[in-house]
DNA sequence: ATGGTAGACCTTCTA
């Protein structure tokens, strides 16, 4: 079973870019982020099309994430509990049924910048709701796997130039610290158990030629129950769909499970 | 010290 996540920078303005990918890459479960429409402006029949399920989170012009998959989805929650208040769509959750269930979180962790403002706060205040969450998870000991657009550069391997993020909310030691003690709740994450070679990166920014100066960094990540990683059988980044026409700023990165 | 790009949308905000 291969499970992707992607955030697609405007899932309409990238309909064509991001239905190539599916037809190419056929992933079993996605978990798409930015897709920056409200449920109703969701392509819901492009995806049914090829033979998904769908489930929407969505927001008018920022945030928002859905959750495709070709076996039903059951159990869908939107957002992520613990704060009544907080009106970002940037949190889907769904069990994936089938023989041997799987429960899918797709995240968008908030940016938090600039450091010195609010967002930074909301950023860590958010970390601290998911650490909450995926310890209720856990405690249910089910196969479950939290995975999206982290907006956490874990390490100075995960940056081809570490220096130039030291001031950035990625790259804060309070944003790391909080991955990372989201990892020591007993999850694994995929891409350092699968692969795990420094200088392969998810994200490269728009600005200042950072694709052709393979300015990149590694901030879209998949974090797996136990149950869950017993069954990991490899990760891939799909690098390459940065160079496509019309590409998002992030490539997909595809879990697989040996289910 | 700042600009560089992209998307949504109305003029500036977010990333």
């Amino acid at each position: 079973m291969r499970i992707a996540t992607w955030n697609v920078n405007s899932v309409n303005a990238r309909i064509e870019t991001v239905l190539r990918w599916f037809e190419e890459a056929k992933p079993d479960v996605a978990c798409l982020q930015e897709i920056k429409c409200v449920d109703e402006k969701f392509p819901t029949e492009a995806f049914e099309r090829l033979g998904y399920n769908v489930a929407v989170h969505g927001q008018k012009t920022y945030n928002g994430v859905a959750l495709l998959s070709k076996a039903p989805l059951e159990d869908i929650r939107r957002g992520l509990p613990g704060d009544d208040g907080d009106d970002h769509a940037r949190y889907i959750e769904a069990v994936v049924s089938g023989p041997e269930p799987v429960r899918v979180g797709c995240i968008y962790l908030p940016n938090g910048n600039p450091v010195a403002s609010e967002k930074f706060a909301y950023k860590l205040g958010w970390m601290a709701r998911l650490h909450a969450h995926a310890r209720s998870l856990l405690a249910l000991e089910e196969r479950f796997i939290l995975l999206g657009d982290y907006n956490v550069i874990p390490e100075p391997r995960d940056a081809e130039f570490p220096a130039n993020w030291e001031r950035d909310a990625l790259f804060q030691p309070e944003s790391r610290a909080a991955f990372r003690a989201l990892k020591n709740l007993g999850l694994t994450e995929a891409y350092l158990q699968a692969d795990g070679a420094p200088g392969a990166y998810t994200f490269w920014d728009y600005q200042a030629g950072a694709w052709q100066r393979n300015n990149g960094i590694r901030i879209d990540h998949a974090l797996l129950s136990p149950q869950a990683a017993d069954v990991l059988a490899g990760v891939a980044i799909h690098r390459d769909v940065r160079s496509w026409d019309k590409p998002s700023d992030h490539v997909p990165v595809v879990v697989e499970l040996g289910l």
